[in-house]
Parts: structure tokens; sequence; C-alpha cells
RNA sequence: CGGGACGUAGCGCAGCUUGGUAGCGCACCUCGCUUGGGACGAGGGGGUCGCAGGUUCAAAUCCUGUCGUCCCGACCA
């Protein structure tokens, strides 16, 4: 490709409406173009780079067993209410009618629709298991899109599914895709943490998430993970053993206490000389339900001073679809007294849900609003609870985020925490989309049942953005050599010199007979221009031919070195085909 | 959803307070000159100032509404 042809158009500055280095950088290099919030035009480099992140993703797939085919971007309401999941998915799913008044949405996800397609077709089990994927886009009506493609609206996905008979067979084929994963993304220079997660809105009961591990990205994700054995988990997941299992606020008695004004944990702490965790915390949420009967209802957690609520555990903890904290005048309103002076008791006739979570457990002699303002009680005990206070013993739950420095609950060693961006997940669906769906397949006695389900995906665009999130200087982008747009960039320092242009096509030549995906910066301005977008843009290897052509030299850079070397123009070309030669 | 800010040429911005019909840098086009890290000179094209109302002789500027964008908060008892 002749530069001066490149359908490329790299800016002076960064945009002025993104933050996350990668958007900025794909923006002002000419890889993007917005349209909308949350959506992108791909341009030439950008698809150029996408193409090679899905066919990376499609070897391997294929390698895995799994088949490639293509499923509708549009969808009937019909499926999604079938799997309950119209009702549940909430407000990313982008809904609409058409001109018949039909409800449709558009795919945020493909569960239903392969199910539907496999069911009719595999229905024997001699058939089975089978792994399918497509790659394409979809659409999530996300709160607050931002980072440019680490989080947009519209997105390109690799989504795989697979259909078995069977517990082991799922199993077998979630460790084979966890391995393709693995491969896939080193492949596309990533290396990735396969870390435990929640499973979110897909459902099902385990799941994983490969996250690229990159403390200065906008990475969305914490990764708690041991220090010594394997474990790792998203914040949203991840569970520890407390540092201090029993504490006990050394109050003798049992005493109501003013505290005018004194609201939160630090003041509570320091108003009574005790530490945090010998405070049990008070947060009401307010919870909604796909049981429409129970919208807005009150949550109110009861946790260690010291510990904070994991709001995805909750939810899934009292099978909420959304939960928020309350506002004030909530607080009013379902227990009658105001923020920092909350608590269950007196509650039992208030028509709260109250749950424990597990950091309370091993608490005495603590510290607790009294559910009146200004007022909290000191010397308290879990035996002191009355009917007036919970109609049913306490339940407990583990609904807290772990803090970095407890202990790993396998091996006891201490937890620690890092960003991560989730570039792929695999979950293990078992029969939760077949089964309300009645998609089945009949077994050696005759027999239906519905298909056990696995489903694997992979964010194309996402894994794109991380590696550029992940490799870069203040110049500009570095790609690994797997993913670049193109492999090299031929720089005649002055188009105007004939020796120079001529051996620059010439090495641009032999570069694309050699397999090599070039770039021969044929435009007329001055080297510097040249430098700095061959840098911006991020070609792997550049090759200048300047002056020194009068040596028989030529200048041959790696872009993630700041070495310069002198070569001949054969060895530079030879390095560079070598190089590429290497990649599968 | 709450709070803050911003919408003026492809990009980055000024002009608005004090209304008089739009400007700068980059990019783009032409000519000259220059050619190893975003040169220089001269000339040129491109914007109904987000949109809709209102006030006024006159609105980018003042008022109202609306749409869009970005940031922050959604971490608290």
């Amino acid at each position: 490709m002749k530069a001066s042809k490149l359908f490329v158009q790299t800016l002076r500055d960064f945009p002025n409406d993104a933050e996350a280095i990668s958007h900025k950088l794909l923006v002002r290099a000419g890889y993007i173009k917005k349209l909308t919030n949350g959506g992108y035009s791909y341009l030439p480099l950008m698809q150029r780079v996408l193409t090679k992140v899905s066919n990376i993703i499609r070897q391997e797939m294929n390698a895995a067993g799994a088949q490639e085919l293509l499923m509708p971007f549009v969808q009937p309401a019909e499926l999604w209410q079938k799997s309950g999941r119209w009702q549940v998915y909430g407000k990313e799913l982008m809904r609409m009618k058409d001109r018949h008044d039909n409800e449709m949405c558009l795919a945020p996800t493909h569960e239903e629709v392969i199910t539907s397609v496999v069911d009719g077709i595999f229905t024997s089990y001699k058939q089975l298991p089978v792994n399918l994927y497509h790659i394409q886009l979809k659409f999530r009506d996300e709160i607050r899109p931002r980072f440019g493609l680490l989080r947009s609206r519209e997105f390109i996905m690799k989504d795989a599914y697979s259909f078995h008979t069977n517990e082991e067979s799922l199993h077998a084929e979630y460790k084979n895709m966890a391995d393709a994963y693995t491969k896939i993304f080193k492949r596309c220079g990533l290396e990735t943490k396969m870390v435990q997660s929640d499973s979110g809105a897909i459902g099902g009961s385990v799941s994983h998430e490969f996250m690229v591990l990159a403390d200065t990205c906008a990475g969305e994700n914490d990764v708690f993970y041991c220090e010594k054995c394997n474990y790792s988990a998203n914040s949203n997941h991840a569970v520890s053993k407390l540092n201090e299992e029993h504490t006990d606020g050394g109050f003798s008695k049992l005493e109501t206490v003013d505290t005018p004004n004194v609201r939160t944990i630090n003041e509570l702490s320091k108003f009574f000389n005790i530490k945090e965790n010998c405070i049990l915390k008070a947060v009401l949420y307010i919870a909604s339900f796909a049981d429409e009967d129970k919208a807005d209802m009150p949550v109110l957690v009861m946790i260690r001073g010291d510990k904070e609520v994991e709001e995805t555990k909750l939810m899934n903890a009292v099978n909420a679809l959304e939960i928020r904290i309350a506002a004030d005048d909530e607080v009013l309103k379902h227990l009658n007294t105001e923020k920092g002076f909350i608590s269950f008791l007196g509650a039992a006739d208030k028509n709260v849900m109250v749950l424990f979570d597990d950091s309370a457990k091993g608490m005495k002699n603590f510290v607790i609003g009294a559910n009146k303002p200004h007022k909290h009680i000191t010397g308290y005990n879990f035996s002191d609870i009355t009917e007036n206070d919970l109609k049913n013993k306490p339940e407990f739950a583990d609904v807290s985020l772990v803090k970095k420095g407890e202990n790993c609950t396998e091996c006891g060693a201490s937890l620690n925490v890092t960003r991560g961006i989730e570039v792929g997940n695999i979950f293990q669906l078992g029969t939760k989309y077949s089964k309300p769906m009645n998609a089945v397949y009949t077994d050696e006695n005759g027999k239906t049942h519905p298909y056990i389900m696995g489903c694997y995906g992979i964010g194309v665009t996402r894994t794109a953005a991380a590696a550029v999130e992940k490799y870069h200087d203040e110049n500009g982008i570095i790609w690994p050599l797997e993913i670049a747009p193109y492999h090299a960039v031929v720089i005649p320092v002055n188009s105007n010199d004939e020796a120079q242009m001529a051996l620059a096509e010439d090495i641009y030549k032999k570069l694309i007979n050699g397999g090599v995906e070039a770039v021969l910066d044929d435009r007329a301005d001055r080297a510097g221009v040249k430098f700095k977008d061959a840098d911006l843009i991020g070609y792997p290897f550049r090759i200048t031919v300047g002056k020194t052509i009068t040596e028989g030299l030529v200048e041959f850079k790696e872009r993630k070195q700041m070495e310069l070397l002198k070569v001949s123009p054969d060895e530079a070309v030879n390095t560079v085909i070598e190089k590429v030669s290497m990649l599968k």
C-alpha cells in the first residue's frame, strides 16, 4: 500500500472527548471515527487489525473443533420471552417494533437464537456434542459507554455455544475452550489471566473471565489474586478469609448512647475509640425483582464496619434484578430514621428484608445504630435480638467486597488486587436456556432431555483496544506483530531524491514479494512527518532510506525498541521477511 | 438517575461579559521554496455558530425550551 493512497488522516492533537489512552490513540492515529456515543466506524487500519484478531480466533476455534455460522442481529421478542430474559435483561436490551408492530431487539448476545437453531437440527444424542460460533456485531445499550472501543454500545464479539448430553462432556469442552482462549490471546500478543467471575445476565453456574492485567490502563474490573496459589477472581465474585474473624468491642453492658451527628463508621470509631470492625454497619438498599409485586423492596444489609457491600454479590444473594442505595427520604419511609443511625432494631413489623454479611459472624459486644436519630447502642450481641427486631433468625450471606491483604480461602496466603480488562469469558450454562425454551435432544432410550449448554465469548474490538492500552508509548501505538494493520513501513526520507525513491520502491516490492504487509510512505512530506506518523500508527518495523544509501546502508528500526540499526537493504528486507514468516 | 461542564470548518480552540451578521492554529487546494523527527512564504476553498422558539431594527452573543457530548458521583450508614 502506498501511504499517499491509504485512507487515513492522523491528527496533530488528541481528541477532546477521549479519556482512555487506547481511545485517544485510535482516534488520533486514524483507526476509528465516532458516529454516535458508543458507536464507531472502523477505518481501514482498524479493520485490518480486527480482521487479524478475528482470523486468529477462527483458526484456533476451528482447531478446537468448533464450527462457524452466522446468526441474525435483529431478533424477535418472542424468543426472549420464552427464555424469560425479555423481562430480566433491562434497558441494555435495545428494543423496537417492526412495521407490523412486532416487538424486536438488537442482539446483545445469542443464547436464545443459537438454542432455537440447534433445536430441530441436532436432535439425537448421537450427534452431540457440538460447538458453534460466530463473529458478529452486538449491541448493548450501556448506561454509560466510554473508553472508546473498551466499552462501546456496538461492538464485535466472537460468541460460541456448545451443546451436550451430560455434565462431563460440558466440563471437557469448557476446558477445551479455556485452552483455546489462552492460545488465542497469546497469539494476539496478550498475556491473560483466567479468573473466577460472576455469571451476570448470561447466567449459569460456573464462569471464568480472561483478563488482560494492566494497572496503568482503563481496566474496569478489579481482580483479586493469591500471591501464593493459583486463586484469582473478579472482585464481584472473590472470597476471602478475614484477618480478624472474631472482633470484640469490649463494652461490658448493653447501653443506648446519645451520638449527636455521629454518623459515619469513621466518626463512630473515633467517638467510641474502638476499631471500625467492632461496629455493625447498616446499609439500606432498594431492590427490584422479576416479580413485579416486589418492586422497590427495601433490603437492609448488616455488615462489619470495616467492610463494604459488593453489590453484585448482594443482587445474587437476594435474587434481585437491580439494586441501588436508598435515598434519604426512603430511609425515613422504610425505617423511620436517618442515615447514620440505621439498624434492624425494632424493624420486625416494617416489611424490610434484612441480610447479614458473613463478616458480622463472630462479632461481640459491638456498636450498632439504635434505629433512632442520634442514638447508637453499645455492647450489643446477637443474643440480644428479639422478636421486635427480626421475625426470623438472622440470615447470613457473603455480600462483602474483598479487601487487599485479606487471606486466600484456598491456601491462607495474602490476596492482592490489580486492574484488568475483560477480553473473554466462558460459562457453564447447564439447562438455563434449553429448559425454558423446551429445546431437547433424544437419548438412547428414546426419551427427551434439555440440552446441557456452555457459552464462550471474546470481545474482538475490545481485544484490539486492550492491546493498545497495554502496548504504547508517548509517540503512539506499539502493535504486537501478529495483529498490526501492516508489518512494516518503508520511508524514503526525501521523496524528490530519485535514488532514494528507487531504492525504497525496490525494498517495498521485495517485502511484498516476501509475504510482508508493507506500506511505502511515498508522500511528499518531510521526513519528520513520516516518522511521527509511523510511530503513531505503530508499524512494527520501519526501514528508512536516506543519505546513507551512498554507503549502501539503510536504517532499520523496530517500533518497540529504541535502537536504530544501519544495515544493508537486503539485510533489512530479510530480517522483516523472516520475522513475519514466523507468524502462523 | 444525581452533580458539573461543553456544543462555533475534518481536528484543537478564540469570539459571547458590553448584540452590528465569524476568526485563529492544524488539516485540505494552488504556486514557490525546503527535505533525517509534525519547515517556511504567498494565495485559496470550506462553517445558515447543535436544533427550535422568543426579545430586538439587528442574535454565535441575551432569554426559554430541546437535543447531543464529555467528566464526576452512583464506594455509603
